[in-house]
DNA sequence: GCGTGTTACTTTATATCTAAAATATTTTCC
DNA sequence: GGAAAATATTTTAGATATAAAGTAACACGC
C-alpha cells in the first residue's frame, strides 16, 4: 500500500497551511495596527464576551495559552487603552478584563480588514469545500498522542 | 446567505486543528527525547538531506524561518552531537551541517514514534479522506493577503 | 475565628521566533 | 588590484510562549 504515510502527508499540509496563513494575517496586523495575531485574538475574545468582559482564567482558556501569556499578552493593550482591567468586586483574586471604547473601535477596524484577508486566502474554495475541510479538521484528535504516549525514555 | 463567514470558520478550524496537534506533537517530543518540534523539524531536514548536508540557507529556507532561528535551533544540536558544522572549502561564508552518527540514530528512533503518534491522531480520517484534505489544504493561497494589503496605516 | 489548603493571577527564568545590526567573505567593476 | 557592493551567517534586542515559583485572597474544618 501506498498510503503508509498519508498521515504524516496530510500533517505536513496542515501544518505548511496554518503556519504560512498565521505569518500572513501576523504581518498583515502589524503592518496595518501594530498588533500581533496574539493581541487579535484576545480582543476578538473580549468583544465578543462584551461588557461583562471575562476573568483572566476564561481569557486563558479561550485562547488555549498559559496564565501567564494572558497576563503578558493584555498588558501592552491596556497601556494602549484597549483593555481594562477591572478587580471582581466579589472576589479579590479575580481580574476581569474588557474592551474600552477605543478598544471596541480599534478592534471593529481590526476584523473588518482581518475577514477580507481571510476571504482572499480561502477564494479558491467554495463554501461547501470550506465545510468538508472543517469536518475533516474537526476528526483530527491531538489528544490520542498523550493517551498513547508509553513515557518511559 | 449564511456562508457569510464561512471562510473565517474555517480558518479557526485550521488554527485549533494545527496548534492543538502541534502542541500535542512538541510535547511527546519534549518528555520522549527532549527535544522541541523545532530542532525535530531541524533534523528532519538534515536526515533528508544525507551525508552531503545542507548549507544554513537551504535550512532557513525549507523550515520556513529567519536567519537567525537556524542559527539558534542548530547550537544546541550541535552541542549534544547530534549536528555537525561543517565550512564549505569553497566559500568561506558558508556553514554546512549535517547530522552525526548519533544524530541519525536519534532522529531514527524520534522520526518512527512521530509517525505513530500522527497516525493515531489522523484515525478517524480514511486515507482518501487525508487525501481531500491535503488538496483543499493545498487551496489556500496566504500570499494573497500581502498582495491585497493596502498598507496605508 | 483561625490555621491550612486551594484558587487566581502575576512574576521570573528560559526557549524560540523575528528584524535588524554586525561580521566576514566573496564578487564586481573600473 | 583594490574600493565598493553583494552575499552568508551570526549576534543582538525585543516579542511571545511555557513552566514553575511567588503572592494574595478566599474557604474549609475544626
Amino acid at each position: 500500500m501506498s498510503d503508509d504515510r498519508e498521515a504524516v502527508r496530510a500533517w505536513l499540509s496542515l501544518l505548511a497551511a496554518s503556519r504560512g496563513l498565521e505569518k500572513a494575517v501576523d504581518a498583515g496586523l502589524r503592518t496595518r495596527f501594530g498588533h500581533s495575531i496574539s493581541r487579535f485574538d484576545v480582543l476578538s475574545a473580549l468583544d465578543r464576551a462584551g461588557a461583562q468582559g471575562l476573568r483572566a482564567g476564561a481569557l486563558t482558556e479561550k485562547l488555549m495559552v498559559s496564565d501567564g501569556a494572558t497576563t503578558q499578552v493584555t498588558a501592552p493593550l491596556i497601556r494602549e487603552g484597549l483593555v481594562k482591567r477591572a478587580a471582581d468586586p466579589n472576589d479579590g483574586r479575580v481580574a476581569i478584563f474588557s474592551l474600552t471604547r477605543k478598544g471596541e473601535k480599534i478592534f471593529a477596524d481590526m476584523a473588518a480588514e482581518h475577514r477580507q484577508w481571510i476571504d482572499e486566502a480561502f477564494a479558491a474554495l467554495t463554501p461547501a469545500q470550506m465545510k468538508t475541510l472543517r469536518r475533516l479538521l474537526a476528526e483530527i484528535d491531538p489528544a490520542k498522542i498523550a493517551r498513547s504516549r508509553k513515557d518511559a525514555a
